[in-house]
RNA sequence: GGGGGUGUAGCUCAAUUGGUUAGAGCGCUGCCCUGUCACGGCAGAGGUUACGGGUUCGAGCCCCGCCACUCCCGCCA
């Protein structure tokens, strides 16, 4: 190793030494007589400054003439800066290197983006920050993120490594399962017409694990999902896979509490508590609208189907004569929403089913509305007193069969949280985590379409014990042994207590999923073959790796989290991947290609 | 598969809503400058307004198509 120091390592308490010091050209301040570089490398930036009166000619020359981000080493002398001079806004301000002597060991080209100032590279458009991902990443921030990410995947695999869980490696050339998510096919050369696919998740590789004898397992498994992308979903992303035998639910919620305390300990330096808050999914409908709350600021949603059963109101009434009910919410504050507002939430309505979204407006001293008249005075007084209405607040309603109408006013509820908070009436504390668990959810819905039951979660969900029974009678009321892990609106992970009796796994698959049974042969025939031979009782969990970090990072986008992500249409712009192969390599996997490749 | 947004100098953004030669800051090039740290000063170069059509006397702006990026819905057992 060439330098003696990093470059955020110099104190005043350094003064004298003689250091060498490598990085790349962060800044030059050129003042004619005397020029400083500031030299940057992973750890941090040290000011340099060269002087003619005791540098070679050709030295100060040379420094004078470097682009930003050219890799250079000097020699020097540590020294305290004069005084007026120091900067308090690097840890190295007390003092600079004195230079005597420079190598530039690569000089940059002019660069496509400025890297030195924050203000401006965070504006960078993200295309061009991925298609030169190196630059991007030599940023601050962008080095943080990738080092709090470290961080992270170490103390996961150290606490779980406390606990007594294996890491185990699972096949990423997995079968072909297309139960839920697309996956990416991988042709097999040896074989003509067969394919390999990507895994969705170990998930059943963990569960053979069990049937192993592994009884505590984990992994940072890297999953793969050909589906449509968004800020918080990658084609390829990690998951903190997770999976333990002779369990209850009870000993996942303290595993995964401790593990996100060690987590927030190690990155945040925080001490979240525990246990976690439980709910249980129709409280979470109920109350927020949607599967995973968001419980940092309130507009809960309320019930009115009560006051409104033979409502003069015609939607509402006869809404509650059809079995439906009435939801309301009390977006405070927003009575001055803009027409364009009231249709972007009239817009989520519509795209439930519902014809139209009532609402009313309370402005100076009155309450404006087109349904307002249809209101007896004991209507009046109950949503007065429920939702706590004031000047100023804007009502919304949701008639309809329950789910649809709470999943309504859910969204709108979360619309509404970000108008207010661009309006600045509503700031929500960024150090704030609230964690819950989701529970008690259904085990299966119903697919009217295909006229068949579908699993809520996925087939190898365990039902609650008691429920078992129900299966074959009332499917619709089995409740699964399901668990879903939320941080602030953010789906963190999900898991369950599995099935680990062949007959009750055989009966969801065949009598409830309704696949065929030379089917269920085909596709988990090796898992039921496994679970004959001594399956021993177990469950997990996942949670995603890159929406962990994302949270920690304080950022909404997982791409500022991983080193080289894919765009919105699966692409990497700096390697310009997927790409067309050759005819040979098609022939080699016997496969030919249809549709033409548009000219580029 | 569907809907919204964006695309103008290397970067970030303007352009009086269809009107003369498309501007600014940063960056870049040259010159000046011995205490800067967003250094400063002077001068300069740099544009097929993503791309292809169309309407118009005239298009960065309007229309059609197309590409890329992005957000959302569907999808994500």
């Amino acid at each position: 190793m060439k330098r003696t120091h990093h470059c955020n390592e110099l104190r005043a308490s350094d003064a004298g030494r003689a250091v060498i010091l490598t990085g790349w050209v962060h800044s030059r301040r050129d003042l004619g007589g005397v020029l400083f570089i500031d030299l940057r490398d992973r750890e941090g930036r040290t000011q340099t400054v060269f002087d003619p009166s005791d540098l070679p000619p050709a030295v100060f020359d040379a420094a004078s003439k470097l682009h930003a981000e050219s890799v250079i080493e000097i020699e020097g002398k540590v020294r305290n800066r004069p005084e007026g001079t120091r900067n308090a806004k690097i840890l190295t301000g007390e003092v600079e290197v004195q230079v005597q002597s420079m190598t530039v060991l690569n000089p940059s080209a002019i660069l496509p983006f400025q890297v030195d100032d924050p203000e401006v590279a965070n504006k960078v458009n993200e295309e061009l920050r991925l298609q030169y991902r190196y630059l991007d990443l030599r940023r601050p921030e962008m080095m943080r993120n990738l080092r709090l990410r470290s961080k992270v995947a170490i103390a996961t695999r150290s606490y779980m490594d406390d606990q007594g869980f294996l890491e185990v490696e699972t096949p990423t050339l997995f079968k072909s399962t297309p139960e839920g998510a697309r996956e990416f096919l991988v042709p097999n050369r040896r074989e003509p017409g067969t394919f390999y696919a990507l895994p969705q998740s170990p998930q059943q590789f963990k569960q053979i694990l069990m049937v192993s004898g592994v009884e505590r397992y984990f992994q940072l498994a890297r999953c793969y999902r050909d589906e449509d992308l968004r800020a918080d979903r990658q084609p390829e992303f990690t998951q903190v896979d997770i999976e333990m035998s002779f369990i209850e639910r009870e000993d996942i919620y303290a595993l995964i509490e401790g593990l996100l305390k060690r987590v927030w300990k190690t990155a945040l330096n925080m001490d979240i508590p525990t246990p976690f808050k439980r709910i249980s999914f129709e409280e979470a409908l109920n109350r927020w609208g949607i599967d995973k709350p968001d419980t940092r600021f309130g507009m809960e949603l309320v019930d009115f189907t009560e006051e409104f059963r033979g409502s003069k109101f015609g939607v509402f009434g006869n809404c509650v004569a059809g079995g439906g009910v009435i939801k309301a919410m009390n977006a405070k504050g927003l009575a001055g929403a803009t027409q364009g507002q009231l249709e972007t939430m009239t817009e989520y309505a519509k795209s439930f089913g519902a014809k139209g979204l009532a609402f009313i407006k309370v402005e100076n001293g009155e309450w404006k509305s087109p349904i307002v008249k249809f209101f007896n005075d004991a209507e009046k007084a109950a949503l007065t007193e429920k939702l706590g209405i004031e000047q100023g607040d804007l009502i919304l309603f949701a008639a309809d069969q329950w789910l649809n109408a709470c999943e309504i006013l859910g969204k709108i509820r979360l619309y509404c949280a970000e108008v207010l908070k661009a309006q600045g009436k509503l700031v929500i504390d960024p150090a704030r985590f609230d964690f819950l668990w989701v529970v008690e959810f259904p085990l299966l819905g119903f697919d009217r379409e295909m006229n068949r039951w579908y699993s809520s979660h996925h087939p190898f969900t365990a039902p609650v014990a008691e429920d078992i029974p129900l299966l074959k009678t009332d499917p619709k009321k089995v409740r699964g042994q399901h668990y879903d892990i939320v941080v602030n609106g953010v789906e963190l992970g999900g898991g369950s207590i599995r099935i680990h009796q062949a007959d009750v796994q055989k009966t969801i698959f065949e009598e409830l999923l309704q696949i065929p049974a030379e089917e269920t042969q085909l596709r988990f025939g090796y898992m039921l073959e496994a679970f004959k031979y001594g399956a021993p009782p177990h469950g997990g969990i996942a949670l995603g790796f890159d929406r962990l970090c994302a949270i920690l990072c304080g950022t909404t986008s997982i791409r500022d989290v991983i080193a080289f992500p894919k765009t919105a249409k699966g692409t990497c712009i700096m390697t310009s991947s997927p790409s067309a192969v050759t005819g040979r390599q098609l022939r080699d996997l016997h496969i030919e290609v249809k549709a033409a490749k548009k000219e580029a």
